[in-house]
RNA sequence: GGGCGACUAGCUCAGUUGGUUAGAGCGCUGGUCUCACAUACCAGAGGUCAUAGGUUCAAAUCCUAUGUCGCCCA
């Protein structure tokens, strides 16, 4: 077989798309169901069907990805389901905004046909981001894709709707809601948006009834004036005690109003009086339940003053409005004062318009009884959060949850599953559309207009995605599911409603654990978002770095759950380090013999045990106490510490140390040389698929190659079409070996104690040189002699005496209880050498101070642990003995000059 | 106003239950195109762990207060 030769450098854009392609031909991410087999399920967080893939996006579906392919590479029956949400609101208004640019509205085609439309718009540009997000490696199963308007899914709905409708869990009811009127819909608490808005406070005089003065009250919202059917005070407020059960007339209005006392009031604010307007503030709205106060609406639907209001102020949009009732009551000697206020007002999320508090006919489910349950999994730790923190706001929102308006007044979505009949007013509640139904022959049905809230899909998807309310296999076999990986933005909007709905219908947990991710931010702290314009596109940071890169860089960069700070040239963390990949398995295949027998050589688990080379039990033992370390991390959700964890294996011992030291190997015997390449391309055979859930791209196309190198002599068990379908790294107790490593350590600080000398002293590199190793207390000659030509190679010498007599006017250093030194052999310069030892001296004179000074403190050595006590007196003996010995070097470096 | 979180090297972050000399990557300085990689290699500099108290033989780590920033709720 001719050699392989890979491109010098890494060229993601070569493989990426190639091979994405293969692993959908392979089917290797649709979900298997096996006997014997743990299912491991990940839902993902739909996206709106609206949106393009952001760095958010990419971050959320890494980590999905990163366990998806590491369980599915433990043996487990892994499914990740992707799809799209709906989107109400957002998706209805980008049809509409389409429409408008042919100057049509809503209305011009009415609700079929604009539902019509949306669909239209959907099929030829909704889920862009599910093809996006093929880009960074998704392993989703893609046969399973759904949309939470998929005919199912509908149905699913519509079977929640009638169960609690049953229960008595969704009622009507008349509340003040989040209105927009722009878009003339009804908003869920969690979809209003609270901004500091820079306003006024406006004080008004409305004089006692009786003639007898006035109050001032004060108001963020003049023209709301108009609907105020009382005035509320403190109970006890000794100002207005004696005003209880009076009226006050209404300026502009003339009503007679009454004053009531109410504990809502706050005494220090303004006056302590305030104006109650029962059907525009949901202050005002409990204040007018509890005195059984006139709800007044005096502001409709579109946002305009409605007939309830003087003539001169109807149909007036709000701001307006305002202006003109602040005009009226200054000019009629009723407005006191003016103070500039900031405070907080309420915003559609999405669109930004300024919401109306509303009295109006909603849909509410009753949150209360359903959320016990809830609170309970999360509590009784059926469900796990991770960071742990979020429980708490996850139990403060439960524990004070309120009633959750359910209905939506736009088209696109889930219509309400309620027909009332006209004739005789019946109302029913059905799955299937009673339209037809002969019961009803001859009567009118009309079905509610309205459509319900968005997430009252989306609560349901864990289990409306595997076909619930039928009993399939799939939701045998997957529900319920293992992770949920999302951002705690959407706690209460989604992930606490999942919680709900599953706890209602099967009485289980929908998850057992829960990620929260961080929010990605740019380089300043700054919130990603596209006004701003810092918001990098991830396929074109995936252009210029790779898939790979990204993902590697922005995992690494994760801290558990803290927010992550990006930007793009980041990614050459990444970038280099595939690269390193890369070249170190290009080095491998360099030196693979060029013609004849095919080369062979064995995966690192089928390694025999205890190889006799110290190197070679070094890198086995340092490789599976990594990947240990890497499976514990990811099982704890600490990814990036799995990441960095492997990251320092491959570049620092793989590639800087490992590799340099088998080059004097492979320049050995044939023999040897083979050995030493079985071994190391065992090594990366283990290091490739340790890092594929990280790196699935360059992984996969080494794993190609290392297959056509040699899958022919591996174990069938251990033959696969694709690093997916291959096995984690596993931990063999036996081969991990902390006395090699610390044997190597040595190695390794001697190592670099003579490049520390070199570079210090400036000695060029391409200098070789003698250096030495000596040692007080015993022979070392024996062990040592195995690895001179080791640290001959790696730190450029051209001799290595062991164990003679140290020469005077050397460079020397302490490592680990031994001598090394540096023959100057008077073409080194001696300041240099005293310089560095001078600066060796005093900072082991501090340690050795500081350590003392613990030591002769009675109350540690009486008081700290023994074993504690001991390792200090350990340390002090060897720090005095370096201290010595540096003292010593430096005293004979005076006598030679 | 209430709650939560953060504050460690110039930057981005590690630092498990208090206990060896507080680490990494990037950046910086000096040196190298050493036959895998200059997307690299070797060496080095750089931190009173936000501040002030406290607990302890011992605090980056635990407690209290303050400051700055961020998030959530009202």
């Amino acid at each position: 077989m001719p050699r392989i030769e890979l491109d010098k450098a890494y060229a993601p854009a070569h493989v990426e798309s190639r091979l994405y392609a293969r692993w959908e031909e392979l089917g290797c991410f649709r979900a298997p169901i096996r006997k014997g087999h743990k299912p491991y399920v990940i839902m993902m967080p739909p996206p709106n069907v609206t949106g393009m893939l952001t760095l958010g996006h990419v971050l959320n579906n890494s980590l999905q990805d990163l366990l998806a392919r590491w369980r599915r590479m433990h043996g487990d029956d892994v499914l990740w389901l992707p799809g799209t949400d709906h989107a109400g609101i957002a998706t209805q208004i980008k049809v509409e905004d389409q429409l408008a640019t042919e100057g049509l509205t809503r209305h011009d085609l009415g609700r079929e046909k604009l539902v019509e439309r949306i669909w239209e718009w959907r099929e030829n540009y909704g889920g862009i981001i599910l093809q996006q997000l093929r880009k960074i490696g998704a392993s989703c199963d893609w046969s399973r894709t759904r949309f939470t308007l998929d005919p199912d899914l509908s149905r699913a709905v519509a079977e929640i709707f009638v169960r609690l409708y049953n229960k008595g869990l969704i009622y009507r009811g008349k509340r003040i809601v989040n209105w927009d009127p722009e878009k003339q819909t009804a908003l869920s608490d969690e979809q209003v948006d609270y901004r500091n808005v820079q306003s006024n406070l406006w004080h008004f005089k409305y004089p006692l009834s009786d003639g007898s003065g006035h109050l001032v009250v004060a108001t963020t919202r003049p023209e709301t004036m108009l609907g105020d059917t009382a005035i509320a005070v403190h109970p006890e407020d000794e100002r207005y005690k004696h005003l209880h059960g009076k009226t006050v007339t209404l300026p502009l209005v003339g009503r007679k109003i009454p004053i009531v006392p109410d504990d809502y009031v706050d005494r220090e604010f303004g006056t302590g009086c305030v104006k109650v307007t029962p059907a525009h503030d949901p202050n005002d709205f409990e204040i007018g339940n509890r005195h059984s106060l006139e709800f007044l609406v005096v502001i409709g639907p579109d946002g305009t003053m409605n007939d309830n209001v003087p003539a001169e102020f109807q149909a007036f949009d709000r701001k307006e409005a305002r202006k003109r009732v602040v005009a009226a009551l200054e000019e009629q000697g009723f407005l006191e004062k003016v103070e500039p206020y900031s405070h907080s007002v309420g915003h559609n999320e999405r669109t930004g318009t300024v919401i109306e508090p509303l009295l109006s006919e909603q849909w509410f489910v009753r949150m209360k009884e359903l959320a016990e349950p809830a609170l309970a999994a999360v509590r009784e730790g059926r469900v796990k959060f991770h960071p742990q923190h979020w429980e708490k706001t996850y139990f403060h929102w439960l524990e004070n949850v309120r009633d959750w308006c359910i209905s939506r007044q736009i088209w696109w979505g889930h219509r309400i599953p309620l027909w009332t009949v006209k004739e005789t007013g019946e109302v029913i509640c059905s799955v299937e559309d009673p339209t037809h139904d002969p019961k009803y022959a001859g009567l009118t049905l009309v079905q509610d207009p309205d459509v319900v809230d968005t997430w009252f899909s989306s609560w349901l998807w864990p289990f409306s995605t595997l076909g619930w309310p039928e009993k399939t296999e799939d939701l045998e076999h997957f529900f319920p599911t293992s992770t949920l990986v999302t951002a705690p933005d959407i706690i209460f909007l989604w992930v606490a409603r999942m919680i709900i709905a599953s706890e209602e219908v099967f009485g289980v947990e929908p998850y057992r654990d829960v990620y929260f991710t961080g929010v990605v931010r740019d380089l300043q702290g700054r919130k990603m978002s596209k006004s701003l314009g810092n918001s990098p596109d991830p396929l074109e940071v995936i252009g210029t770095y790779g898939a790979d890169a990204l993902r590697f860089t922005i995992i690494s960069q994760t801290p558990r759950g803290g927010d992550v700070r990006f930007g793009s040239d980041m990614c050459e963390h990444g970038r280099n380090f595939a690269n390193k990949l890369w070249n170190a398995t290009r080095f491998l295949l360099m030196n693979v013999p060029e013609e004849g027998e095919t080369f062979a050589f064995d995966p690192i688990e089928s390694l025999p045990s205890a190889p006799e080379d110290l190197i070679d039990r070094w890198i086995t033992s340092a490789f599976l106490s990594c990947a240990n370390d890497v499976d514990r991390a990811l099982a704890e959700f600490r990814f990036a510490d799995a990441a960095k964890r492997a990251y320092a294996f491959v570049w620092n011992d793989f590639c800087d140390w490992y590799l340099e030291l088998i080059k004097v190997r492979l320049q050995g015997t044939e023999e040897e040389r083979l050995e030493a390449l079985r071994r190391a391309f065992g090594v990366l055979h283990g290091i490739v698929r340790l890092l594929h859930p990280f790196m699935p791209f360059v992984t996969e196309e080494i794993y190609q190659t290392l297959s056509k190198l040699s899958a022919a002599s591996w174990p069938v068990y251990s033959r696969h079409a694709s690093i997916m379908q291959a096995s984690f790294p596993g931990y063999i107790e036996a081969l991990v070996d902390s006395s090699v490593e610390a044997q190597f350590s040595k190695l390794q600080d001697v190592v670099s104690a003579i490049r520390n000398i070199r570079g210090e002293l400036r000695i060029a590199p391409s200098l070789r040189i003698a250096a030495g190793l000596r040692s007080d207390h015993r022979h070392i000659a024996e062990e040592w002699d195995l690895f001179s030509d080791f640290v001959m190679r790696l730190a450029g010498l051209s001799e290595f005496s062991i164990d003679k007599a140290r020469p005077k006017g050397s460079a020397s250093a302490i490592v680990q209880g031994l001598e090394v030194f540096v023959p100057l052999h008077g073409l080194i310069d001696v300041h240099a050498e005293r310089a560095r030892l001078g600066k060796e001296d005093e900072r082991l004179l501090k340690l050795v101070e500081g350590t003392r000074a613990k030591l002769a403190n009675a109350n540690f050595v009486e008081r700290a642990k023994p074993e504690v006590v001991e390792a200090e007196r350990e340390k002090l003996s060897e720090l005095e003995h370096a201290h010595e010995k540096i003292r010593r070097f430096l005293d004979e470096l005076e006598a030679a000059e």
